[in-house]
DNA sequence: TAATTTTATTCAGTAAAACTTAAGAATTTT
DNA sequence: AAAATTCTTAAGTTTTACTGAATAAAATTA
């Protein structure tokens, strides 16, 4: 799933990069309209994100343009000014959505969601959705709202192990069998640190790591939310 | 089992999912018709319930199309409006059952298990019934109409040795044995502290725990409900 | 119905499970 | 080989559960 990034501040452009990467997305991304124009012709994009104020050639060109040379390409509008005469004209010269800076990182996965499944496309199978959680089981990394959660090879395992199969109960030997394979063990105190460790790196992101403890029988993801 | 549902009401839907849950089904759930749409598509699933209210595209409009489609899939339909005509229009567009809001949790389990085994579906075989208590062994739980009743581990094992053979009398030397292993045990007043306990919590759910006792002999399932 | 026995409930002390933090060991990277 | 990262263990803390004694409530029997 190829996605083309043209947008014009360099920190919003290289964050989104990365949270994009993060869903499973192959990004692309310029801050330059021209040469978003001629990547788009070029490279074999499935959606783009464009923003309108641009240096050298107006979103909107870029946009009209790239509808006259009929490139099949999902196009999501992003733009600073949150006016209806915007979003009008840009919808009118055929974009396929539209979003309003500022936006949430979430609020711009939705969008994709729902534009990458209208055309029939799939987004990538590697991903797991647990809250506002992202695990790409490819990458091995985890997100939340767009933002890394840097984790070590066993916390990722064991995320991974729980959010895998989200209706069953882990006991911490299970969880212990999974991580050290099965002629070794760790402690159960082991299993405790690591997931503290994780906790604790997803609190820092913003978030709540959605992994309860059924006291007396194990781990497994929070239903409740 | 997988059980996609598409309710506008936040509240509803949540519980319900939670409820569903417990039942032993793979509930995913939204809110929008467009997406409900998108992912009855997409995702295999087994049975849908939709709600006739929903903002985006309409509940009738979004069960038309499935059928248009030709998606297998069953389809139990929801609705705030009691009347007739929306009844008859809805069945004749296709659906496989209807439920008027309101509409108690025990009312939707019956229908939707009406329509798993009309289609030669199992819902779970981890789920033990015992009046309107549903025991789900995989995630150690005990609901009464949907509601959560939190357990603890003991609790949870008296419960469960006692569900699991409705016509058998456990002795509270059995019960014991149970819970502590072969070769631990656990005074009679404990098991009896711990069946208090989750009767207690059984009755703040609303419902009275269907577990009676043989004077002389032991613990059973009450069969006279 | 009063006395007796069995079962239920409550409560408080004790025990155990889980969480966190920190520090040293093991591993990997540079 | 040094540095950095990650893993493991141990210890302290917090939370939750278990247990058994005391008491209350039922059921049985006399």
């Amino acid at each position: 799933m190829k996605l083309l990034l043209v947008e014009d501040s360099e920190s919003l452009r290289n964050s989104l990069k990365i949270g994009l990467g993060n869903l499973g997305f192959t990004v692309d991304a310029t801050g330059d309209g021209a040469e978003g124009l001629t990547m788009a012709t070029m490279g074999s994009y499935d959606l783009m994100i464009l923003d309108l104020m641009l240096p050298s050639v107006d979103g909107l060109t870029v946009l009209k343009t790239i509808r006259r040379k009929k490139i099949e390409l999902k196009v999501l509008i992003l733009s600073a000014r949150g006016e209806t005469e915007d979003r009008i004209e840009g919808l009118i010269s055929g974009a396929d959505d539209y979003l309003a800076k500022p936006f949430s990182f979430d609020e711009l996965h939705v969008r994709l969601q729902t534009l990458s499944r209208r055309g029939g496309l799939v987004i990538d199978e590697n991903i797991i959705e647990v809250n506002d959680f992202i695990l790409n089981t490819q990458l091995f990394t985890l997100s939340f709202h767009g933002k890394n959660i840097n984790l070590t090879p066993n916390e990722y395992k064991l995320i991974e192990c729980i959010f895998k199969q989200k209706k069953l109960v882990f006991s911490p030997e299970k969880l212990s069998e999974y991580l050290a394979g099965q002629y070794d063990s760790m402690s159960k105190n082991t299993i405790e640190a690591h997931l503290s460790s994780a906790r604790k790196k997803a609190k820092a992101a913003g978030g709540i790591l959605p992994i309860i403890n059924k006291r007396g029988f194990g781990y497994m993801v929070d239903q409740t939310l």
